[in-house]
DNA sequence: TCATTCTATATTGATATCAAACCAATACAA
DNA sequence: TTGTATTGGTTTGATATCAATATAGAATGA
């Protein structure tokens, strides 16, 4: 009973070193957390990321998004019928290539990541707040490395 | 067109600091790493993760298992019941408590997680050996406080 | 031009994730 | 000991995630 599979050390040693491990359980925990605070808005925390990459001056095809976001492409199809669907975003054919199509920002998606964006400075200056000693923008730049 | 909905600072600004955002991508990059490394043994990584989590000496509660893991608990009940299913883990009632139960390791369960514990020892250097200049069993650390 | 190959996206099916609502068992208080 | 609150887990419904596969358009080479 309570025999244990692998060496204790092997345990251990995977529970304080594996990177995947870590990075899944603090993208759960943040998750969870931006996306209650968006609920008000209907919105998730992917999504936020999503309007929000959109909101500067770059109309990129949904390939390039899904690129940027490191989201595999299907996952990006289904999420912009998503916000197609509450016409947060319109799905446009690009000029030049019939098979391409560009997700940009309607009226009603620009109010609402407007007002999303005070809730996540909000949340944002909270969460650096818990984490004394730590370096978050470098942090930041460290995960986007990762993987 | 193109028409900025958030003045370009903000943007760039939630794009290299956001937390979340940078988390959530690190972990789609390292889950779909490690999904693949683990795929010809049919484990996910996170099947992984709850594998070794059991090969210690240790008999948590789902509810134990789900806050060690950082997951919710309904995840957690879909999550046993899969990993019961192809008979990997067995759900013991608690003794004590009727409404409680304990995943254990099958043999099976046992024999799977140590087929993958080379493989990950393998993929997890590779991962050091990209991060040069970062100290990675700290990162893990930070990664375990976040959130 | 035409065939081949490549590229951008979509569809399907499986697991993962969480909120909301729920049920049953336990703990606690009057 | 009954009534209430709490706790452990499950179900349901929505979105997220990715592999495998498909399709249509574009690019390329003979």
């Amino acid at each position: 009973m309570t025999q244990s599979s692998l060496p204790l050390h092997t345990v251990l040693q995977i529970r304080d070193e594996c990177l995947c491990l870590a990075t899944q359980r603090a993208a759960r925990k943040l998750a969870r957390r931006f996306d209650r605070l968006f609920a008000p808005l209907g919105l998730t925390n992917g999504q936020f990321s999503m309007l929000v990459a959109l909101s500067g001056q770059w109309a990129p095809r949904l390939g390039a998004l899904a690129d940027f976001l490191a989201m595999d492409a299907t996952t990006m199809t289904a999420a912009a019928k998503t916000l197609e669907k509450r016409g947060l975003v319109q799905l446009i054919a690009d000029e030049t290539d019939a098979r391409a199509r560009r997700p940009i920002l309607t009226e009603a998606g620009r109010a609402l990541v407007a007002q999303a964006v005070p809730l996540w400075r909000a949340e944002h200056a909270k969460l650096h707040a818990e984490m004394t000693g730590t370096d978050a923008t470098g942090l930041a730049q460290i995960l986007w490395q990762l993987g």
